[in-house]
DNA sequence: GTGAAAGCGCTAACAG
DNA sequence: CTGTTAGCGCTTTCAC
């Protein structure tokens, strides 16, 4: 077993409470007493149990970060810089990983207030349907929740950080109409995922403020929102023999497999097809035809979502709070 | 605060023994005093204290698992897989990032030490110089340690899991130069990064036995391992005039930036220039030419690690351990 | 079968 | 300034 405070009170002739004292830089120790304990710690590799520790302090000094995905880029970064803020707002980080599973969810929210941790930013699974018992369960147990990335149930008192995707996708859309692309494929994912039908509905938006009919434009909607997903769509648009001008994808990954499938089958990009992505993550540049795309700015969820958190934490009633969107960012590479 | 386990007991009207064991399952108590206990405890949705649990228990029934960059899609899997297998091996996995420095490391070991955590599973910051003292610490705290996706100093007892790195390169060139292709680039990053070393010498000898003399082949050092640095040496290799038939890289993103870099500089691929990778994540099939590449077992080294560290926490001696290398796919695609 | 009591390692009043 | 005492919430002998 590792030394203990206990240990170390023998040690220096001292209480523990003294050198619980003195560990903890008191200014109730005399200096002399408190360097040399440190010293006798310090020589003895002393290591306090973080269990005993936060459980005499009732607090756990620790914040939950709930992802569906480390294998996506996008959602590594958020971890990446999440981790960041959180430790410079003084807080521990525990990364959990929901791989899109609602079950997992549950037992991942279990862990979470098992942990008592002081406050969670949660990215819900990408799959249709509700993850309100998630949030229902954090809420109830006075934990502090922000949902990032998306938004939960509109009026839910979550609150949230995102980026505005409705604004962003219209965006990038407009552009490609500007520019005079007027036979547009959407490629999707399924529907009555919040993220993706926000983007849809900004898309809808710009086609019709760009007059472009509902039969004018052809919208995809797929099992999944992956690489081989996009390439398998990109097959289909080859086969309808090129009826298309532009293929707006909802994410930077199903750009890359519509660029890449379509350059395979002899297709010019852009001149051919415009392509744009959504995202930003580092393979839109890396694309053999570096992606117009939109950027979201992971950074600044991750600094605003962890702000936020902190805020309730320190007493910020949660519907007074709202819902922070970012601003996005069009960013224009030669793929349009 | 939360409910406990003597309020339950309360409730009850048993004492808070009888609640622990009936939560716990204990055959000891009668079978409907259990369940009534149970009931109870779920109504009120009482969620155990952990630290209360693991301080009491003396064990915390986690294990660590220290990655350098989160980011790296490699490691992204990696964390997934260990987070599985750690979970089906009935432990609870805390994740680390070292991003890199020395400095964090230090810093995790610490958290690890202070967590107790029963075993960890670490991957060594990717910079030149030596990770002694993480390695040092953990073992001084009697905490069984596996390096995984690379070695720390041979002969340190120090258990490892990785994929051989040196054949598998040699197998990638040698496939190459049998191929036919006689002036190769070797693109890498900074010596004394053991990963990167190995890898050379299998190239080198790969190079030596196909009879490649050292005047005829080129090695790039740069100072990263990324896609960015690996586009700057491809400029360099358009500008000096194409004297290479080959460039084999010591990762796919690397791979990925000169395909890209010399598919935009009029190059054929693989005609003019064979290009391998190395790792096999997804994008080295994602790539606009599909790269031919060493795959990495990753699930094998999160399965093998996990196994190897829960041997050694149940008393397997580090020394008798040993280093386990996995063996390394080469997969052939169309860049060469 | 169930309860009482002690203890895990640390912190935090409160005395002195 | 330092020591004594009493927990934090849970587990675990050992009696009854």
């Amino acid at each position: 077993m590792a030394i203990r405070i206990k240990d170390i009170a023998k040690l220096a002739g001292v209480s523990p409470a003294t050198v619980s004292l003195a560990l903890n830089g008191s200014e109730l120790v005399n200096e002399d007493t408190r360097k040399r304990i440190n010293s006798i710690a310090h020589e003895h590799g002393y290591i306090p149990n973080t269990y005993a520790r936060r459980l005499a302090m009732r607090r756990s000094g620790m914040l939950g970060l709930v992802i569906p995905d480390i294998e996506n880029v996008y959602y590594a970064s958020l971890v990446r810089m999440t981790n960041n803020y959180a430790q410079t707002a003084g807080y521990g980080l525990s990364i959990l990983i929901s791989d899109n599973s609602r079950e997992l969810e549950e037992k991942i929210v279990t862990e979470l207030i098992s942990a008592r941790v002081e406050g969670v930013i949660c990215v819900p699974a990408n799959i249709p349907g509700s993850s309100g018992e998630i949030f229902a369960r954090l809420t109830d147990a006075t934990i502090p929740v922000v949902c990032a990335t998306t938004r939960f149930e509109p009026g839910s008192f979550i609150p949230s950080v995102m980026c505005g995707l409705r604004e962003g996708m219209y965006e990038v859309a407009s552009y490609l109409f500007r520019r005079g692309r007027r036979r547009p494929v959407y490629i999707t994912g399924p529907s009555d995922v919040y993220t993706l039908d926000i983007r849809r509905s900004g898309f809808l938006d710009a086609a019709r403020d760009a007059g472009i009919g509902e039969s004018e434009l052809k919208i995809i909607e797929l099992p999944e929102v992956n690489y081989a997903a996009a390439c398998v769509a990109a097959q289909q648009i080859a086969d309808s023999g090129g009826n298309f001008d532009a293929a707006v994808c909802v994410n930077d990954m199903m750009a890359l497999g519509v660029v890449n499938t379509l350059s395979r089958r002899g297709f010019d990009i852009p001149r051919d097809i415009a392509i744009t992505g959504y995202d930003d993550v580092i393979f839109a540049e890396a694309s053999p035809t570096p992606l117009t795309t939109v950027r979201q700015d992971i950074d600044s969820i991750a600094r605003e979502s962890i702000a936020l958190l902190t805020r309730l934490i320190g007493g910020l009633p949660p519907d007074e709070a709202g819902d922070i969107v970012l601003p996005t960012q069009l960013v224009i590479r030669q793929s349009t």
